[in-house]
DNA sequence: CCGCAATGGTTTCAAGTTGAAACCGAGTCG
DNA sequence: CGACTCGGTTTCAACTTGAAACCATTGCGG
């Protein structure tokens, strides 16, 4: 885990979020949450971490509200993980990722997947920035601006 | 780092690129690289990271083609870091990271900052995911389809 | 030319983190 | 009862991290 930094960059609004995931153990785990697994041996099963790290990384995940202890539908004594609604707020950022990791690391003869529609079963489309009047942006066309921005509209 | 994992599951585009991005320093430096800064001391001053794990960050970064070094554009000694286009490909994370960290971690009273078009200062719209036919679709109306999916349409 | 500061790192080493494996307790099935 | 599964916790060696010290090169004033 990233250290308690107070001497961050200004912008937190990247650092928390980072630091508030924890590491890439729990971006894999909510990943898996999103696929719908719930409960800690499927965890275990589909990432083989070992189960002291993902015991970890769960109750890190539940202390940061992204996945939250809700009781087993069937009534049984174990209890399952579901991603809460800031939890499934990290859908972009699964998305991102792999949109990048699909232009970027998807070889030839490799098992490759890709995000489709449910609806559908076709692909989805690319994620794009817009401005506000709906222009598609570039990286270079965006900056930070604080919140005293002058509303020059 | 997270160690070499061939059990890792079936779906390596979200694992894969996060193993090459390293670690959440390392995103860290790439966002410093989108908001223009290029030589060492630049983000290990923005960041107030340990030289040596910069040097490693940095390092790993250009292992994998997501910063590369150039020379300095004055002539001096010195080289610098740019983001490749690999690393341009990372805008849309660390948007959708920041989208989510002004949702859930900006408090009232902090320094806050958000995105905005350059051109007119107002901010960038939320990221969206969209179907094929233009649909917007929420998290639960996705799934993953393996690359020999049946062209049903 | 010499001294000195700044830049861009590398080395060292104590302290913290990770993860494989062993262990444990509760429930369940036969 | 006895074995087995599930959902963890404990243990401990190995690895990683990061603060500080160190080092090499460049730039610059005198």
């Amino acid at each position: 885990m990233v250290k308690r930094t107070s001497h961050q960059s200004a912008d937190c609004l990247i650092a928390r979020p980072l630091d508030a995931i924890g590491d890439w153990w729990s971006l894999l785990i909510v990943r898996d949450a999103f696929d719908g697994l719930r409960r800690f041996g499927e965890f275990q099963k589909s990432l083989g971490v070992a189960k002291n790290i993902l015991s970890a990384r769960l109750r890190s995940l539940v202390a940061h509200g992204i996945l939250e202890i809700v009781p087993a539908p069937d009534g049984s004594a174990h209890n399952e993980y579901a991603l809460t609604e800031k939890g499934r707020g990290l859908f972009y950022v699964l998305v991102a990722l792999r949109q990048w990791g699909e232009t970027y690391f998807s070889g030839p003869g490799e098992p490759y997947t890709f995000m489709v529609d449910t609806r559908t079963g076709r692909p989805i489309r690319r994620l794009e920035v817009h401005a506000e009047d709906g222009r598609q942006l570039a990286p270079g066309e965006t900056r930070l601006a604080d919140f005293r921005v002058t509303e020059t509209g």
